[in-house]
DNA sequence: ATAATAGTGTCTGTGAGACATTATGTA
DNA sequence: TACATAATGTCTCACAGACACTATTAT
C-alpha cells in the first residue's frame, strides 16, 4: 500500500418494510474476497478510477449497479475507520440509510431481504463490522422516526393511517397513539406534504379507509417541532 | 496512486466564543503543498501508517498535535468525496465539530482564531472546499441547539445565564426568550446536569448572578424533547 | 344485529413564548 | 434616589397522550 492512500468504501444499509410490516434489511452474497460467498452490506470501494462525482453519488450508484434498485430516501450516517475492520488493513466505510419502497422486487439470487431484528441480535451474522453499521443506523432511523417522517418513505406513496402508524412503530419500536399520528398528518397535509385522494380502501373488515397521497419535498423529510414519546 | 486506495484525511471545525460573544473559528497555517502558507481547516491525513486506532483517534489526534487542544466537545458531522475538492486527485474528508472553551489559549504563531462569519461569508477564503465544511458544521451545530443542551460546551463549566444566553443566540443565530432558556436549565438541572453553586457573581451594575455549573455527562449533550424557535 | 376497524372529540399535562412584576445590586 | 440587570410569576397556545365515543363497512 502506498504512503498515503488507504482503503474506502461505500456501504449501504437498505431497508424495506414486508407484509408482516417488520423491516428487512438487503444484503448481498458477496462475489470477491474477503468473506466471499458470505451476505454482507451492498456497497462499492471509492477511488480515483471509478469516476464516481461525488461520495453521494458512489452510494446511488452502489445501490444502482448492484441491485438497481432506487431508494425513495438516502442519507449519509456517518463513517467509520480503524486498522481491524477489513483484514487488508486500515479501512474507512462511510455508510448510507435508504429506505425503499415496500414492493421492491429483487432480480438476482445474490440479493436478498434478511429480517433486520436477525441481524441486530447476532443470529444472521455479517462480516466486517456490518452488523454494527446497521446497528448504528437504525439508530439513527429511530432517532428521526421521533420527530420527522421519515417512516412514511417505507411504504407505498399512497397510504393509508394505518399503513403509516405501522411504519412509524416498527421504525421506533413501540406503540404509538394513532391520534398522535393523525395530528402530524394533518399538520402535514397543512404544509402540502400529504393530500387527501378522496379515494376509499375497502378492507375485509371495518369501515373503510381513506386513502392518503405523500408528497415528499426535495428538502427530505417533513420535521415536526416536537418528539413523540417524550 | 494505486488503484484501491485513497486519499483520506480528517478536518476539525473548532468553534470558541470570543469576549464578545462572537464564534471564531481556529485555523492553522498550511506548512506543506498543496496551499502552503494558506490559513485551512486543522487537520491530518488518515493511513495505515499513522497507527490511528480509530477515526475518532484520528479527529483528537489532529487537534492535540497540531493546536494542543482538548475539546470539551467534539462530534462526527460527515463525511465528503469528490475528484475535485483536492489537487492531488480523488479525495475523501470525514470531518468534526468541536467546541472548545472560551480561554483557550494558542501557544503558536502558525494558529489563530478567525471570526467565524467572515469565513461562512466568504471574506476570508479557505482553500480546497473547506469553506463549505465550515457551514455544514454550521448548520449542525444550529439544528442541534434547538433541542439539545451543546452551547454550554462554548461557555465555562461555571457559567450565568446571561453567558448562557449568550451561546444559544450566537449558535442559533437568532434571539431567545430568557425564560425559555431557564426553564431548560431547570429541567437539566432536575436531571444532575446542572448545580447550583451557591455563588453569586456582581458585574459592574445590576443585581448579581447566579453561579451555575455545567455538568455534562459522557453521553455527549442533554436531549430537550421540544425545539425552541419552533 | 354483531363484530371489526376507522375516524373524531374531549380532557389533561407539559413546555415554549410573551410580557409584567419583583428583587438586588451600583452610581 | 435613579438606574441597570437578574430572577420570578402569569397567561396563552400548541401539541402529545390517553381514552371515550361515533361512523361505516362485512358477515
Amino acid at each position: 500500500m502506498s504512503t498515503a492512500e488507504v482503503l474506502a468504501s461505500v456501504d449501504i444499509v437498505a431497508l424495506r418494510m414486508n407484509d408482516r410490516s417488520q423491516l428487512d434489511i438487503l444484503l448481498i452474497r458477496r462475489a470477491q474476497a474477503p468473506f466471499a460467498q458470505q451476505w454482507a452490506l451492498p456497497g462499492v470501494l471509492v477511488n480515483g478510477l471509478t469516476a464516481d462525482a461525488s461520495l453521494d453519488a458512489a452510494a446511488t450508484r452502489a445501490l444502482a449497479v448492484k441491485a438497481r434498485i432506487k431508494p425513495r430516501y438516502m442519507e449519509q450516517v456517518a463513517t467509520v475507520g480503524d486498522a481491524v475492520r477489513d483484514p487488508r488493513g486500515w479501512s474507512l466505510s462511510t455508510f448510507y440509510l435508504a429506505l425503499v419502497a415496500p414492493d421492491t422486487p429483487l432480480g438476482d439470487e445474490d440479493l436478498s431481504f434478511v429480517a433486520l431484528n436477525a441481524v441486530l441480535d447476532r443470529r444472521f451474522a455479517l462480516p466486517f463490522d456490518h452488523a454494527q453499521l446497521v446497528a448504528l443506523a437504525c439508530e439513527r432511523l429511530a432517532a428521526k422516526s421521533t420527530y420527522t417522517s421519515l417512516p412514511l418513505y417505507l411504504i407505498s406513496q399512497r397510504f393509508t393511517v394505518t399503513e403509516a402508524l405501522a411504519a412509524f412503530q416498527v421504525c421506533l419500536g413501540q406503540a404509538v397513539q394513532h391520534t398522535t399520528l393523525r395530528g402530524r398528518l394533518e399538520r402535514m397535509k397543512q404544509h402540502g406534504w400529504i393530500v387527501e385522494t378522496g379515494e376509499k380502501n375497502y378492507p375485509k373488515m371495518g369501515r373503510p379507509q381513506n386513502v392518503l397521497e405523500h408528497r415528499p419535498q426535495p428538502s427530505a423529510a417533513f420535521v415536526f417541532d416536537r418528539s413523540v414519546l417524550s
